[in-house]
DNA sequence: TCCGCTCCGTGAAAATAACCACAAAACAGG
DNA sequence: CCTGTTTTGTGGTTATTTTCACGGAGCGGA
């Protein structure tokens, strides 16, 4: 089957069908077509089909895709089929807002350890989360299962703090400061930086 | 020269280079090479020279990049040598932490508008802001000179939002809530999902 | 059952993107 | 002024990604 590695571009359009199929379940979909979904989000009817076909055969000719069954496979394969910890590091005001934003929990991933250098912050709670001192990271990290972490803060600690958490078993990482990080191969970063989305969009701007 | 029209994957790295150029130049560095560049992101050398090629010569052989001129030429090319307006919908958590996040006036971008609908909030001030009615939008933006949009309301306000904002003269939008737009072809609109992107993530991590 | 539509999965083709490798320019040291 | 080293910009090649287009399965209606 799928033995070969998926090329990456391809894992990173997953989560976009996901999220508009389970947009379509909610509001009692029950059948598209690879026609409709691609519609909905901009990419072409083809290039889902392709997408889809490097996992399995998911639909059926004439009829289309079983909204619920594709969001049960692609799920699946996303391994969002259970629920992930994560940890946040950097207690500002995006730290704050991605500690209450609600949207992780009804999405399957739970904030379960929130971590902070400011002693004033230390101690206090934030969207039900004791805020933990830096200097307790790598044990509590380490004692917990949490496999992600969100990384907000300042980009000049981003590199010091990545490398602890990767310590304490951390494997991939959310990076909200505006820097790259060098980090192991078997690690895997992504990158949110609002700016650089910015700067691409007042090319077209002239 | 460049008359015929750059791959937007490109655009899409110049914010990037331009990133690390300007770490270089706060920290007094004065010359770098496309390697030195390449691997302070991770991109080969030869992208980053062929990248920069198809906007001009702006290295020396046997030199390297002067960063100061390069770091001149990126922000020329990107347009980020003025200063933008933004307009910022939705002054929730993650509006609120968009507000007074200060790393987007140090790289040239101001909020110059805040809205929101919720009557508690209209009229509060934040991060020397007023929050003004949503009732108000298309008055107030189209007043003004923002030409571009954060939109960090619910999913379910953020299609029509995005519409009076497109009729209120906005053309480019940073779309924080966790769905597609449709908008008319001469619209750009980049998407913020951390969702999707630790969904990507849990692809690797099995 | 047969016909007309729909729409998937896929091999082949086309289009894009990334990489390689080299001529030539820059410069430092003798 | 010659030599060795560095590093750009780029034509050519390779690799990746997207699109095309078609056989055939599914389904509904007559």
């Amino acid at each position: 089957m799928t033995q070969k590695s998926i090329p990456d571009i391809v894992v990173g359009r997953l989560p976009r069908y996901l999220r508009s199929l389970e947009y379509m379940l909610r509001n009692g979909i029950k059948t598209t077509s690879s026609q409709e979904l691609g519609e909905s989000i901009g990419i072409s009817a083809a290039q889902i089909r392709k997408d889809l076909s490097q996992f399995g055969e998911f639909g059926k000719q004439g009829t289309g895709y079983s909204v619920r069954y594709l969001v049960d496979q692609l799920q699946a394969i996303l391994h969002v089929d259970q629920s992930w910890d994560l940890v946040l590091v950097g207690i500002g005001d995006l730290g704050t807002a991605l500690a209450t934003y609600q949207g992780f929990v009804h999405r399957g991933f739970h904030i379960v350890l929130a971590f902070d250098n400011n002693p004033i912050k230390v101690g206090k709670k934030i969207g039900g989360l004791i805020i933990h001192s830096m200097d307790d990271l790598e044990k509590e990290v380490s004692a917990s299962k949490a496999k992600i972490a969100m990384l907000s803060v300042p980009a000049s600690a981003a590199q010091e703090t990545a490398d602890k958490l990767i310590k304490s078993g951390i494997r991939a990482i959310l990076n909200y400061a505006p820097m790259q990080l060098i980090v192991p191969a078997d690690i895997h970063v992504e990158y949110i930086d609002p700016v650089t989305k910015l700067q691409h969009m007042t090319y077209y701007l002239g």
